[in-house]
DNA sequence: CCAGTCCCTGTTAGCGCTAACATCCCGGCG
DNA sequence: CGCCGGGATGTTAGCGCTAACAGGGACTGG
């Protein structure tokens, strides 16, 4: 291995003596300026490779005020979709060149979000996106005010700040559009936590799809994205139908509580798709494996973190670019069917 | 709102001025250099205060060589467990003052690793935490040498470099003895994939409990975290059990796997635990609430974080640290009770 | 044939900070 | 009473890089 010799730190000077140049061209090879001879540029190129030289990002930044690193703030990172953003943020922000510094709030206060961006402003990051899915967190970011570029990834819809997100309201009527298809009278829906404007989103596009076609819209059940409560709602929703209520389809706002649901449907002698038909929305790993397997909406996360960093990008080079949501799309499987031929009050 | 005005950025002479002494003398007080006089240090600090001023990190990694940023590297952020890791990596480094930059590698090659230890090289981190648990990552690991002072997070054991990780050992035994203990004859086993250290330690932890009590060995099933392939598990033991074979309780790698296996049992009409008694790993949001709620082995992820900063930290100090493997608790639900009466060969 | 121009390259300054050295002032001791 | 030591503070240099300016050679046009 050439590369590694005394492990001495590599500086320019040491790549612009080998190439027999000034630091200064080096400099100009490694930021592309225009005006080097072809034969320069290519001893230079050599030179670096030669040496593995890597120009030191702090002196970089000091000069530039840029570290070419974007912040990512987050409350809550443990469900499976604020990971996945995670995930294509960094993956995105790699393929522009960008590194991502984390942080993971504890709480979701103003204080706890100025001091995150108090660290992102010392480090010099370019700018910062924000996850901003739960209303404490929106409220904290706006309570905040950051000379820093932000950027938040959100609930799509309309948007009074740049922002990307993935369709919500779209998603819901994918899910509930797919089950009125499939013949069922109504769908009934277990949301989300009142304080996510994801959770609030999923119930809108629900309503907006069963006013389109003009179906009646039964009360929610209230869920909080655990299976727990999905269980919950699967217990009620059982005991009503055994009743006589004319319940078929249900769409829930993720896919735990679906699991959930599914569980309690089981226990009480119902089952998915022939009694009742389930939707769920994430596409967890798990959701293709459940018995049976969930029919459920599918947020694309790389595809939102590119667009994050797209927008973000944007705006540091002074662009307004407004980004359309992300659509999601409807994966079909073995939790839905047609109407039960023995439904309660079958066809009028 | 004091600190924000024209938002110049806010540099050290400008709290020098404010408290009337030098810049150097501004910068001994947050170094908590000794010899600076009482009143001095206060007015200093009050001026910070009242500025709301952040010293510029690029500037000082330029002089010191340090960021107080540590990088993360993993292949594979998509499970829970490594999910969680990164967010106890985060909290642990954030609580002693340091940041995290996260790095994703699309692929376990040297040259994907290589190259994200060059860009936390350029980017100056302190140090590097790897998560290391397949045999890939490590290997890509081995073959990039680097400068950087690394710490492995891995499964735990013997371990011959720098390296934190929950003992998988130690949770196998304590699921497999559990099942024991409640009587069981022996355990059977489903594998996560043999790639994974994790796995293949869990596989270790499952034999040597059995051993240590005299109980044979059965053949062990092989899995890859999905729960797709526990599903097939379990209809392999579902037939095999109807076939006369005595099997009461299987020890799952992973609770995805147990997820799919419940499923399939309940397919063959057989149910957990009257049955078969089942016990998972990971613990994830989910366990508590399949059906039944699922005994699992919990590993601390936390912990886990803090004790791989303090030990990155140990290094960084000079200091040789040896930690011991974070132990992981046994969750006992309701997946796991007493061996059926009627077992096929009923006692002897 | 010389001024004007353009391209390439080198030299210099300085980003904001810390380390090293210089300075000042005070009290104590020979 | 002068000198010395040491704590408190200021001054200077320089970390590795980029921006701005300076210079020199080749080429054009008058």
């Amino acid at each position: 291995m050439e590369p590694e010799g005394p492990s001495r730190a590599l500086v320019m000077s040491d790549v612009a003596a080998r190439a027999g140049v000034s630091h200064q061209t080096v400099s100009r090879v490694i930021n592309g300026h225009p005006n080097v001879a072809p034969r320069t540029r290519e001893r230079v190129e050599r030179a670096i490779r030669e040496l593995g030289y890597r120009p030191n990002t702090a002196a970089r930044a000091l000069v530039t005020g840029s570290t070419r690193t974007l912040g990512f703030v987050a409350v809550n990172i443990n469900q499976y979709g604020p990971a996945q953003t995670l995930v294509g943020l960094e993956r995105a922000a790699r393929a522009a060149g960008y590194s991502l510094g984390v942080t993971v709030l504890d709480e979701a206060t103003a204080e706890a979000m100025r001091d995150a961006l108090d660290r992102f402003t010392a480090q010099s990051v370019d700018a910062v996106l924000a996850l901003a899915t739960y209303d404490d967190a929106v409220e904290a970011l706006h309570q905040v005010h950051t000379p820093l570029p932000l950027v938040t990834v959100q609930s799509g819809g309309a948007l009074e700040e740049p922002a990307v997100g993935v369709d919500q309201v779209a998603g819901a009527r994918l899910a509930t559009r797919h089950l009125l298809d499939l013949g069922h009278r109504t769908v009934h829906h277990v949301t989300g936590p009142a304080d996510s404007k994801e959770a609030r989103d999923r119930v809108e596009g629900w309503r907006t799809e069963l006013a389109a076609v003009g179906a009646p819209a039964p009360e929610c059940l209230h869920g909080d994205w655990t299976p727990s409560s999905g269980y919950e709602a699967g217990r009620r929703l059982a005991a009503r139908k055994r009743a006589g209520e004319d319940i078929t389809a249900v769409f829930l706002a993720n896919d735990q509580m679906a699991l959930g649901l599914l569980a309690a449907l089981h226990e009480e002698g119902l089952e998915a798709p022939c009694d009742v038909s389930v939707v769920g929305f994430d596409d967890l790993p798990e959701a293709p494996y459940l018995t049976p397997p969930l029919t459920t909406v599918r947020q694309d996360f790389a595809e939102l973190g590119r667009r994050a960093v797209e927008l973000v990008l944007a705006r540091l080079a002074g662009r307004e670019l407004h980004l359309q949501p992300v659509p999601p799309v409807l994966l079909i499987r073995s939790s839905t069917g047609p109407v039960p031929v023995g439904s309660t009050p079958a066809g009028v």
